[in-house]
DNA sequence: AGGCTTGCTGACCGATGAGTCAGCAAGTAT
DNA sequence: ATACTTGCTGACTCATCGGTCAGCAAGCCT
């Protein structure tokens, strides 16, 4: 008895195309990622392909989103939740939250937004409005709660709450360029934080 | 009288065409750089452009080389030169140094290499060996003399020199990717720094 | 001037890959 | 069973681009 050469699923196949993309576009980036490869790890005919996405960079923008939005919802979600101190949740949560990004999909999701950026505006202007400032802002909520506790200083970190994630930008990237060179990413994240933290409590440790 | 439609000048060739390669793969990235562009660019033939370079990769490992090598050599010559302590150094050549960075040709050699080292690993190998591992080296030297001097407490920052550096990083890659959003990068390296030798001096400004 | 070397040109080739479409077959209704 | 809808296939087209090569001409001899 023959199976059948397929089955109808028009539900699932966005999903299942978008997740071979992801792949794909993460060992190939964006120019040299083959839209065949993409509907064959999906199991799928390069036309089913082109009848869910007008095209490769429609494709392209779809994965992005895939990925991105679901993590800032999570991120969004546990910090309206808290009561800790502002210490504590940069040490807790937030520790915890950027330690596990250089090894997670959001790191593909930077590289592909260095590389292919500049020829993708309104990808990045997405990914500005609804991921970079929207951290940005709330890490700067966050430091503003601790001076309003009395935990922290007033310090240039309220203006410039980069200093806060420049060592979890590094550690993204240097994974990513350098895998063979050992790095011990969290050590360089926990140490910042102290350094950090130090600075704006004001005492020398 | 006809002027000729080309001299030669096989001297000057290879540079040409380097500097024309570096600026089409600074706005296109290596996929959608065509070599006929650049072979334009540089006002040549295609052909021409084939018989200095066997094939378009080797191409771009030149341009590489080519911006890379001639600051690796500016930098060390200033550190051996430098008979300032580690901290007006720090203050000093290598504050100047880093907030020219983001600016500058390496900030298109840093995008390149995030874009492209996943498929060009001898190229990756070549930048590790000749710039970050001993950007990285120099840098720990540098703390390592402050300590001796007695400028310095011994931190973290001995093993981990990387995180004198991690928002130079971040600038570069902030103004290279939201060109749009203001980020006044000299303060952010300034700042880190601030804090930095607050840090290990073990005082508490 | 005539001949020789070689820097240089540009038309060409072959491969590759994005996007299309005519038609097939899985599921559904009758 | 039969007819119908539509999810799905894969062979095809057409444009693009890396790389080649036969031959042209600039500059240098003598």
């Amino acid at each position: 008895m023959a199976r059948p050469r397929y089955r109808r699923r028009p539900e699932d196949r966005p999903g299942e195309i978008t997740a071979a993309a992801f792949h794909v576009f993460a060992e190939k980036g964006y120019a040299a990622a083959r839209v065949e490869e993409v509907a064959r790890r999906a199991g799928v005919s390069k036309g089913l392909l082109y009848l869910y996405f007008r095209t490769k960079e429609e494709l392209f923008k779809a994965v992005i989103r895939s990925v991105v939005v679901p993590r800032i919802d999570a991120l969004s979600a546990s910090i309206e939740a808290s009561e800790l101190s502002a210490e504590d949740f940069l040490r807790g949560p937030f520790l915890e939250f950027v330690k596990e990004l250089p090894g997670s999909p959001v790191a593909v999701v930077i590289r592909l937004m260095i590389a292919e950026g500049p020829r993708h505006p309104d990808l990045v202007r997405f990914y500005w409005d609804n991921v970079a400032s929207r951290g940005l802002a709330t890490i700067r909520g966050l430091v503003e709660r601790g001076v309003a506790n009395g935990e922290f200083r007033r310090t240039r970190v309220t203006e410039l709450p980069h200093l806060v994630i420049t060592p979890v930008l590094f550690a993204v990237i240097f994974r990513l360029l350098f895998e063979k060179e050992p790095l011990d990413t969290d050590a360089l994240i926990e140490s910042h934080l102290e350094m950090l933290l130090a600075h704006m409590k004001g005492v020398s440790a």
